[in-house]
DNA sequence: GCATGATCATGC
DNA sequence: GCATGATCATGC
C-alpha cells in the first residue's frame, strides 16, 4: 500500500488537465501517469472511509467513476456524448488478471452501452450512437488481484485506442449482424456468440430485464454492445508488450490485408472460401497440395491441416483469439454421425455450485462461436474434408436442455451423488462424463472428499444434427 | 454398435 | 504439472 504517496490534493486535477480544451493525446498523456498507482492515491479521505465502511461492496463501475471525477476532475455522465466531449474521447476502466502460466488476460468483456433496439434499427453504422460514443476509447487497465481492496488495485496501462482498419471491418459486420436481427424482429434471439469482436451481452440487474423491440411483440432481454473478452486480451497484450518491449506471443492473421474482402464478403465468408478448393479431398491429398511440414501421427493433425488451409503457421489464429471463436475438428463415421462426443474443460465441484446460471462458466463456453472443420470417412475408409461451418448454439437449446443438465449436475453435487450425473441417454443435447488424466486426477468436493474430474459434453447426435441441418 | 468410463497427447 | 482437446477401452 502506498500510503506515503497520498494525494487528495485538488491541484492534481485542476492544474494538470483542462479537459474541456484537451486534445485526445493530452488526455492520453495525462492518463499514463496513473500507471503504477492506485485509486486510493487520488480520492478524498472521506470517500475512502465511506467505502471501507461498506460490507460486500459491489465494485463494478465505481473505479471508473472515481477516476473520472477525482483524477480527471469531471463529473461522470452517462449520456450519448463521449466523456470528453470536445476531444471525443470515451473513458473506460477495465480489469486484467495475471495468468498462472504467465502473461495477462482481460478479466471481462468491455461493456460499451445498452442497446436501444428502436434506435439501432434505424441507424447507419457510421452515424450510430455506438460509433459516436466509442470512436476513441481511452482504455485504462488495472490489475485485478483476488482479495485486494479495490482502491488499492494498481493501474497497468493507459492507452488511447482508435479502431484499426482491419478490426473495423469485422466490428462493423458484427454491428450490422446485430442490427439485422432487430430488423427481422428477432432481438430476443440475439446471442453473444452470433458475432466476432463486438458482442451483444446480456445486461441488467438480474440478466432478466426485458425490453420492447420494434418489429415483434416478443420482449427481448436487455443487451449491451461490448468488446469481447478475447478481443480485450489481445488489445492489452498488444499495447503492453509494445510498452514493455516484450515479445508478443505469436498469432498470425488469416486475412492479411483488407483487400481480400471482396464485395459484400464478411470475415466468415473469406474463411469458408479458403476451404472450398479442398472439399472432397482426402487428408493425404490436402497435405500434399499444401506441401505442409506437419506430423501425420500427432493428435492435432487434422487441426494442423485446417490451419494449413487457412494459411496460418502459428498455433493461435489472431482473429479467432480476438473473437473467441473455437475451432473444432470433427470426424464423421460413414453414417454421418461424429465418432466422438465433444468435450469441454473440467468443472470444479466446489465452484459450480456457487455459480448463477446467467453468468456461469458453461454458459460462457457455449455462447462462444464455433468453427467446425468436418472430415468424413468415405467408402474406401479414407478421411475426406466434408464441410466447414460457423455455429452458435441456439438460445432455446442453451436455456432449455443445457440448463436442465447444468441444474441437475449441481443438484447431484449438492446431494453428494457423484455417480448420478446426467448421462448421454438422459438428455438430447448434453451430458456429464469423466475428463481426467486417470482415476487419481481429482477435484475436491463440497463434502470434503475428492472425485475424478468431470466435464460437460455435447452429445454427438446433437452435433450431428447441427452439421447436417446447416 | 453404443453408452459410459477412462485415459492419451500436446503445449504452455 | 496441469489444462485442454481428443480419443481409446470395455462391457452390455
Amino acid at each position: 500500500m502506498k500510503r506515503s504517496n497520498f494525494t487528495t490534493d485538488i491541484d492534481l486535477k485542476g492544474a494538470s488537465l483542462a479537459y474541456d480544451r484537451a486534445s485526445p493525446d493530452d488526455i492520453e498523456r495525462y492518463a499514463k501517469r496513473l500507471v503504477g498507482h492506485c485509486t486510493r492515491e487520488y480520492i478524498p479521505a472521506e470517500k475512502i472511509r465511506e467505502y471501507e465502511g461498506i460490507k460486500n461492496l459491489s465494485v463494478k463501475g465505481i473505479l471508473g467513476q472515481l477516476i473520472e471525477e477525482f483524477y480527471f476532475g469531471k463529473k461522470p455522465n452517462s449520456n450519448q456524448e463521449p466523456d470528453f466531449v470536445r476531444a471525443g474521447v470515451e473513458l473506460k476502466t477495465t480489469p486484467v488478471k495475471k495468468l498462472k502460466k504467465g502473461g495477462y488476460s482481460s478479466k471481462e468483456r468491455l461493456v460499451l452501452g445498452i442497446i436501444d433496439y428502436f434506435k439501432m434499427a434505424e441507424e447507419s453504422f457510421q452515424e450510430s450512437a455506438f460509433v459516436k460514443k466509442n470512436a476513441k476509447l481511452l482504455l485504462i487497465f488495472y490489475l485485478h488481484e483476488e482479495g485486494k481492496f479495490f482502491l488499492d488495485l494498481i493501474f497497468k496501462l493507459a492507452k488511447l485506442w482508435r479502431i484499426d482498419d482491419d478490426d473495423l471491418k469485422i466490428i462493423m459486420d458484427d454491428w450490422l449482424k446485430i442490427q439485422k436481427k432487430i430488423k427481422y424482429g428477432l432481438a430476443h434471439e440475439i446471442s453473444e456468440g452470433d458475432t466476432l469482436y463486438l458482442g451483444a451481452c446480456t445486461k441488467g440487474a438480474n440478466s432478466k430485464t426485458l425490453r420492447q423491440q420494434p418489429f415483434s411483440q416478443e420482449e427481448a432481454m436487455q443487451r449491451a454492445l461490448s468488446l469481447k473478452q478475447g478481443f480485450m486480451t489481445s488489445l492489452f497484450n498488444r499495447f503492453y508488450t509494445i510498452e514493455k518491449r516484450k515479445k508478443l506471443e505469436k498469432a498470425e492473421k488469416i486475412v492479411k490485408n483488407i483487400g481480400e474482402y471482396k464485395k459484400g464478403m464478411t470475415f466468415e465468408d473469406v474463411v469458408t472460401k479458403r476451404f472450398e478448393p479442398f472439399i472432397g479431398k482426402t487428408t493425404d491429398e490436402i497435405h500434399k497440395m499444401l506441401d505442409l511440414d506437419i506430423n501425420k501421427n500427432a493428435k492435432n493433425y487434422y487441426a494442423d491441416l485446417a490451419r494449413g488451409i487457412l494459411g496460418v503457421r502459428t498455433k493461435k489464429i489472431d482473429e479467432f483469439e480476438k473473437a473467441g471463436v473455437k475451432m473444432k475438428t470433427i470426424r464423421l463415421g460413414k453414417n454421418g454421425i461424429p465418432k466422438e462426443h465433444m468435450s469441454f474443460p473440467a468443472f470444479k465441484y466446489t465452484e459450480i455450485i456457487k455459480e448463477e446460471w446467467e453468468e456461469c462458466t458453461l454458459r460462457e463456453q457455449l455462447e462462444q462461436r464455433f468453427f467446425f472443420v468436418v472430415y468424413r470417412y468415405n467408402e474406401k475408409n479414407e478421411l475426406v474434408l466434408d464441410k466447414v461451418l460457423f455455429w452458435t448454439i441456439p438460445m432455446s437449446d442453451l436455456e432449455g436442455e443445457v440448463k436442465k443438465v447444468w441444474d441437475e449436475t449441481r443438484r447431484q453435487i449438492e446431494r453428494g451423488k457423484y455417480d448420478k450425473f446426467p448421462r448421454s441417454k438422459d438428455n438430447p443435447v448434453s451430458h456429464v462424463r469423466p475428463h481426467a488424466q486417470n482415476a487419481e486426477d481429482t477435484f475436491e468436493t463440497p463434502q470434503g472428499g475428492r472425485e475424478m474430474k468431470k466435464c460437460f459434453w455435447l452429445n454427438r447426435e446433437y452435433i450431428s444434427d447441427v452439421i447436417n441441418l446447416e
